[in-house]
DNA sequence: ATTAGAGCATCTACGGTGTAGACTGTCAAA
DNA sequence: TTTGACAGTCTACACCGTAGATGCTCTAAT
């Protein structure tokens, strides 16, 4: 398959991996554009489409100069997950506690809509950033604000969390279509009949499923006020 | 980093991806004892160390002797994910509603405990084999029976199957120790004592959070009798 | 008994990957 | 003017998935 190479690529033909000699003069390389460069591309074809050299090539320089940044390339996808993380605004410093718990996880969810190829890597991978932990201080801070001792605390934080994750992920790995225009398993048509009977009766409701409203709606995981966990 | 190779090959050296011409009578290779192999493999070292190369020199084949059983590595993958899939058990025939309900749950929990690193693939990927959609199957027959209506049957799955993959998920994801023999962030000396004062006051309780005891108790996102999804 | 064919296994080769190590050019400080 | 640091380049290596041609062995038909 030919890929269409629509970058800046102003130096020379590159992305075959090799850059020509280079103007005298040019924007040097940095961790930022790189970084910025490499979530375009995750972002518009995903993890697989990532490669040091299409990356380097795209951006006018030679493979190994990216070396120059990033120790390898794990390095380097760890800085685009850091950047993700960035992307989770702190919630507001007033208002009801659960209120600001849920801000928490809308922005957890917006950054899954926003890089989704790069949120199956985070939701994957245990936690290796110091920045990826702000949102759990201050989720953890809310929830003592909200009059959870420790052990209730940790142990909401476990369930929110693991909710807030789920939910994401699938909204985000169900999507692909087939040429219907919806998942195959949403298209009654396809489905095995006989072996899946509420496959096919519930297929319209899944079809018609609001992700959103679901995910607003459900606050289930979160304890309220008089609710033990 | 050289690897330690204690599998079969009995016909010769292999594991360069090449094989011996093979002795005149052997055991032939078939779909099951490749995806046998394959998820050992992945089970113990991680999906990056199953290559068809390797695969096939352990088995003592060439690697395109693969190939005759699967179109690509893609679709053994696939089959990987299905068998996972197949330790799903069927929920009993019959008891509480909600009680077999949790027995899906907790099916899918024991996989990805079972094999974690395929599970994480299992939880980023659309659904594409016909048998994981059994223990949907059996998920929506038992809400329906429990007496949800159509769009709430829907939304309660949702919500749970979001539930259940997410927590399975974190738990798998969190665990790699450091030589401290826990994870980096609840062990407090590690932590940014000011920037994340909570985390380092409840390092304790993370430390000792028991994850069958959550996932046990946190029937909140399975709607009970007389509770309003 | 001989032949034809079907399958499975093997071989070779191609283009892709991440990255080690040596090299070159440019600029700032000594 | 020299020195050194540093950014970028070049070459090379080992590994990856897999297309295509070739060979081997057993079965069924002649």
């Amino acid at each position: 398959m030919t890929k269409n190479n629509q970058a800046p690529l102003d130096e020379g033909e590159a992305y075959d991996g090799r850059a020509v000699p280079a103007s005298p003069r040019r924007e040097p390389l940095t961790k930022e554009r790189i970084l910025q460069h490499a979530l375009r591309l995750v972002d518009e074809e995903g993890l697989a489409a990532l490669s040091m050299r299409r990356l380097a090539g795209e951006l006018g320089f030679d493979t190994m100069a990216l070396y120059r940044h990033f120790p390898n390339k794990a390095a380097m996808v760890d800085g685009l997950m850091e950047a993700a993380f960035l992307e989770i605004t702190p919630p507001s410093e007033q208002g009801d506690v659960w209120e600001r718990l849920r801000e928490v996880a809308r922005a957890f969810r917006r950054v899954a809509h926003a890089h989704p190829h790069l949120f199956a890597l985070i939701a994957t991978r245990p936690v290796q950033n110091w920045v990826a932990l702000q949102p759990v201080e201050a989720a953890l801070e809310l929830l003592q604000e909200a009059g959870l001792d420790e052990r209730g605390s940790v142990g909401a934080f476990f369930c929110a969390l693991g909710y807030v994750y789920g939910y994401a992920l699938r909204e985000i790995s169900i999507s692909p279509a087939d040429a219907s225009g919806m998942p195959a398993w949403y298209n009654p048509s396809q489905v095995p009949q006989q072996r899946y009977p509420r496959l096919v009766e519930l297929a319209p409701y899944f079809a018609e499923y609001d992700f959103d409203a679901g995910f607003e709606r459900s606050r289930a995981p979160l304890p309220r006020r008089g609710h033990r966990l």
